[in-house]
RNA sequence: GGCGCGAUAGCAAAAUGGUUAUGCACCGGCCUGCAAAGCCGUAUACCCCGGUUCGAUUCCGGGUCGCGCCUCCA
């Protein structure tokens, strides 16, 4: 029986889905006005990992992932560049699309856009004007009313006492209390537009996932996901929003990524990677250094609550752990086998996933299964091992490929083969080793491997034959 | 100030009321012409103080430190 760490509930709770064998999942996707940071590559990947395992367990999944395309941000940006909210948008949607195919992101099933769904939102907005959950300002805004809904807090634990006595909240004279949040907003002049019946203006970020979900998974779904930070305001405001629209409940399982965390140079602490904070990488700068399945391995092997610290010395140490796999799968031949869920490996790795999807947990069952499979040579046990890895996306690709780093393309952004050598010529290399090494010339086969090592190439010397690989 | 999360060996990261996590790094051995890879083995932990218990890293209370949300953010 899986177990999902609800949010709401703050506690680990059984999973069952409103439908059985069926699960609705709404993911809040990326705010498309530059590169992905590596923030996005998590919750990308770990939802990726989350829609792959029901997928695996047996249940049809409809995952919807949306696309935030008109907002402050995205205006501004396209100002500054000159150019339409169109092209910047697409330009940075196709740029999401390359970044998340290769860190092996399966496309959501559905990827709707904020733009194409106003009308929507706009109808939305009427209903809970009409219930008297929110009101037009007379600056042409309308607003939610938080205190007109009950259960205002429950997912982020906050009261609205609480939040009235934090320091933060910004006094708006329009805005009947404070903590009230916009749902559409008048449109300044030059501001792209749509019509309503609150006069021109667009619409307010939250309202956009509360709309899209319904849409695309009806008034009551499974799963909603996103990272920590949206669990508050904007999640709690989808509650407010859907629930007072729809009079039920909106959404079963919140499920929340934690961060990814970089050391601040001048205290020398971790903190949160943020577009704020300007402390962020994109997936491309990354991608020019590391293959993109380094970075898979690096994200799911933590806890996906858990906090995870961005360095290139653990995106080393993630290589080095996925090549000792890769090594299993070149030096024992996995046979093409089905998943038997009762035999031990698959058992335990099933278990540690059931468990609020316990990647580390998981990945450890994996190395299990190396060992065991290099030390027995069972095709049928890297056969395993390869299978349970491809259900979180990991050790998909060539074996030797990836040992030998010929996998730029599909793998990272780095300049096709950055080895000095190519291919024949380190062919050509081991073979007068070879020769050396039959005349007991050891010497010079000593020199070449050497001046192959310089060149980052490691020899493997195997009953085989001579193999190489990228050090 | 309010609310919440965390503290595990050199690094990363899980589980667990008593029994090897796992990966990287390290040390010894096997294998190898020597290496590499692989295999075998050793070593290194559970923030501090109390409590519960036959027994706590694991449960409870307090403390210290770190992180996050309360404002746009994945």
């Amino acid at each position: 029986m899986l177990k999902i760490y609800n949010s709401l509930a703050r506690e680990k709770q059984d999973f069952i889905p409103i439908i059985a064998g069926k699960v609705n999942m709404y993911v809040c996707g990326m705010t498309v006005y530059d590169y992905c940071h590596l923030g996005h590559a998590r919750v990308m990947v770990v939802f990726d990992m989350v829609s792959r395992w029901l997928r695996a367990s047996g249940y049809e999944v409809t995952y919807v992932r949306n696309i935030t395309d008109i907002d402050d941000k995205i205006i501004k940006r396209a100002l500054e560049n000159q150019e339409t909210i169109g092209t910047l948008t697409q330009r940075f949607i196709d740029a999401m699309n390359e970044d998340a195919a290769k860190l092996g992101v399966i496309r959501p099933n559905l990827e709707p856009r904020a733009t194409e769904f106003v009308e929507g939102m706009v109808h939305m907005i009427s209903t809970l004007v009409s219930k008297g959950f929110a009101y037009a300002a007379d600056n042409g805004d309308v607003y939610y009313s938080v205190k007109s809904f009950d259960g205002y807090g429950k997912l982020s634990g906050k009261s609205l006492e609480d939040l009235r006595a934090g320091e933060r909240v910004d006094i708006d004279l329009h805005k009947r209390d404070p903590l009230d949040f916009v749902l559409w907003k008048a449109a300044k002049p030059d501001e792209p537009s749509w019509d309503s019946p609150w006069g021109k203006g667009r619409p307010g970020w939250h309202i956009e996932c509360s709309v899209m979900g319904e849409h695309h998974l009806g008034n009551h779904f499974d799963i909603h996901g996103g990272g920590q930070d949206l669990q508050f305001p904007h999640h709690e405001n989808e509650i407010a929003q859907s629930e007072a629209a729809h009079g039920c409940t909106y959404v079963n399982y919140w499920m929340h990524n934690g961060f990814i965390r970089v050391i601040n140079e001048k205290d020398g602490q971790d903190e949160k990677m943020s577009k704020s904070l300007g402390n962020f990488f994109t997936i491309r700068d990354v991608l020019r250094k590391y293959e993109a399945e380094v970075v898979r391995f690096f994200i799911l092997r933590a806890q996906y609550r858990s906090p995870l610290n961005y360095s290139e010395h653990h995106l080393d140490d993630a290589k080095q752990a996925l090549t000792r796999l890769y090594t299993t799968l070149k030096n024992v031949p996995p046979a093409a086998v089905a998943i038997d869920w009762s035999a031990p490996y698959a058992a335990r790795f099933k278990a540690a996933m059931e468990d609020d999807f316990n990647t580390p947990e998981a990945l450890a069952v994996l190395f299990d299964l190396a060992n065991e499979a290099n030390k027995t040579k069972s095709p049928e046990l890297a056969g395993q091992l390869k299978a349970l890895a491809a259900i979180v996306g990991l050790l998909e690709h060539d074996a030797t490929g990836f040992l030998q780093g010929r996998l730029a393309d599909e793998m990272s952004d780095a300049n096709a083969d950055t080895h000095a050598l190519s291919p024949a010529d380190i062919e050509t290399l081991i073979q007068a080793r070879l020769t050396a090494k039959q005349t007991k010339n050891y010497a010079e086969a000593d020199r070449i491997r050497k001046e192959l090592l310089e060149n980052g190439i490691i020899l493997e010397d195997t009953p085989q034959g001579t193999t190489w690989r990228s050090a």
